[in-house]
Formats: C-alpha cells, sequence, structure tokens
DNA sequence: CCCTTATCATTAGGGTGCTATCTATATGAC
DNA sequence: GTCATATAGATAGCACCCTAATGATAAGGG
C-alpha cells in the first residue's frame, strides 16, 4: 500500500504519457475515418480548414499555422491541387511565393469538414463538463509551454 | 462578453481538440529527438521498451501491444534487426510464428530509453500536480471509451 | 552596381502508419 | 487423409512527416 503511493506520483506522469498518447491516435483515426468519405485525409482535411479562415496565404505561412515543415505541405498541396481543391497564384511584387487559394470547389468540402469536424467534437466530447474541458485546456497549454521551453535548451 | 460567454462551450470543445492534438504532437516531437541521440526513433524505442517488458513475443502478440498494424511492426522490426537490436527466432511448434528477442545490445538501448523516458516525463510534467494529472488521465479514458462506441456504429 | 546573405518553394530520401494481398503453415470438418 | 478455412508473417502501394540540400528570387552592404 505505502509503496503504490509512494510510487503514484511517477505512475500518475507514465499513465498520464500513456493515455494522451491513445487518445490522441484514436482521435485521428476517427476524424480520418469521417472525412475519408468525403474523399479526404486528415492533414488534407485540416489544410482545408486553415484556409477556409485564411485565404491566400503563403506557402511558409500556411506551413507555419499547419505546424508542418515546408516540404511536407509542398507534397500535401500537391495532393489537393491534383484534386481540384486549392490553386497556387504568383504573388505581386515577389515571384518566389505562391498564394494559396480554395477553389469553389475547395470551399465546399472545407464547409462540409467543419460540419463534420463539429459533429464529431459534440459526440466525443458530449457528456464532459466544460469545467473538466477547460481544465485540461490549462493542462495541455501549461505543457506546451513546457516543451517549448525544453527545446530551446537542446544546444544541437 | 455576453457571445462569447454564451458560444464558450463550442469553443472550448474545439479548442480541447486543438490544445490535444498540438500538446500530442509536441510530446512526439520531443520524445523523438531525446531518442534520436543514441540512433533511435520514436516508435523503435517504444517497440524495445515493450520487448523489455515482455521479451519473446511473437510478431501478432507485439503487433497488437503497440497498437500498430503487423504490416507496419514488420518493417518496424526490419530496422531493428539491421541495427542489430532484435533477432527473430524460430518458435517450436509452429513454423508460421517468430519470437522476437532483444540482443545485448537492444537490452542496454531499451534500459537507455527508459532512463530518458522517465527523464522527459518528469521534465515535462514536474510543476503540474497530481491531481490534475489523475483528473486528465480520467478524461483521456473517458473519451477513448466513448471513440470505441463510435467506432462499433461504422457501418462500412 | 555587385556580391553576399536570406527567403520561398521544391526535390531527394528515410521513417512510420495504413489497407489489400500474398505465401506458408496449422487446424478442423468430412 | 483431404480439402476448406484460419492464422503468422511478408510484400506492395499510398499517405504523411521529417531533415538536408537545391534553385530561384529578394534584399542589403560594400
Amino acid at each position: 500500500m505505502t509503496t503504490t503511493r509512494i510510487a503514484s506520483s511517477a505512475d500518475a506522469r507514465a499513465l498520464f504519457i500513456d493515455e494522451l498518447t491513445k487518445v490522441s491516435r484514436k482521435l485521428r483515426t476517427l476524424f480520418d475515418a469521417r472525412v475519408r468519405r468525403i474523399g479526404l485525409t486528415l492533414s488534407r482535411a485540416r489544410c482545408l480548414r486553415h484556409l477556409m479562415q485564411a485565404d491566400r496565404m503563403t506557402q511558409t505561412e500556411l506551413a507555419d499555422a499547419l505546424e508542418i515543415e515546408n516540404p511536407t505541405l509542398v507534397r500535401l498541396l500537391d495532393g489537393l491541387e491534383k484534386q481540384n481543391l486549392i490553386e497556387r497564384c504568383p504573388v505581386d511584387g515577389d515571384r518566389r511565393a505562391k498564394h494559396i487559394a480554395l477553389t469553389a470547389f475547395g470551399r465546399a468540402q472545407a464547409e462540409e469538414i467543419t460540419r463534420i469536424a463539429g459533429e464529431v467534437r459534440v459526440e466525443i466530447l458530449r457528456d464532459l463538463s466544460e469545467a473538466d474541458l477547460l481544465a485540461s485546456i490549462e493542462v495541455f497549454r501549461h505543457i506546451g509551454e513546457t516543451i517549448e521551453a525544453c527545446r530551446a535548451d537542446i544546444p544541437s
């Protein structure tokens, strides 16, 4: 009993990481399955949603918003372009950059994605209190900040 | 002010998903960077840790424990075998199956991984109370169960 | 003006995840 | 014993994410 209590703080930490990892993967898989029904993937859907909120971003800005690297975005956009969901447009005054614009079809799909996302959120979080959600959000943010601070330490 | 409060429940849900996704990715990236220092990746490290806890599992058992599909594990093991971290051993009485065993080097690396994982957990979760951790764990588990129930609904 | 440096996008290549499909072996019904 | 079915592992092909290096254009210092 005593040992259990003494060890429990370390256990709680390990368990927290485990359960966070698991629930995150499940969430990802669920969203992915839902958007697949309309011919998309999670990453592509995420990209379209960001574009709906702020159209005409450059690729660098979009990669930053999506928290992925630029080369990853390039191929994501290649796929979205093939599906006629987005267009790469030249930028006035900077021939290096390209603005990413939703096509009409892209905009329609983005609206559908928003609907699906809202639906899934309600299904998944239906019977959690707002207090629980807010408390967890605070925990997430705190950990996020701690990790950012950690990363700054890395010498190489 | 009023609108903010009225919308806050839906906002809290969206924010919860967003922050969960973000912190999960950051955690993944951090672990990955740390184990990379000893020539590993997060997935390989996870695999070695499971093998340390229960050596001599078959690939199917291991895939199940890691919550990945068998083909994914096959390639993971191919890589681990090339690094001389594991061995595929024949199983008495079933020529289809193979037991996965850690090499001496694999065991040493697994111990190092355990050390690193503990270190990272403490760094990241240092100033969160056990109550916060436990509350979040409960939230994660609840959502996990809800998602499992959802998946059962899917007709296709 | 010219040359160095910085920035935007791309390509190349490795690692991880999935589904669908294959081969080899084991098991059970007849 | 033989054939159908199930199971273990491997293979192929697609999607996504990363780092490193490249090419083109911009911007700034001499």
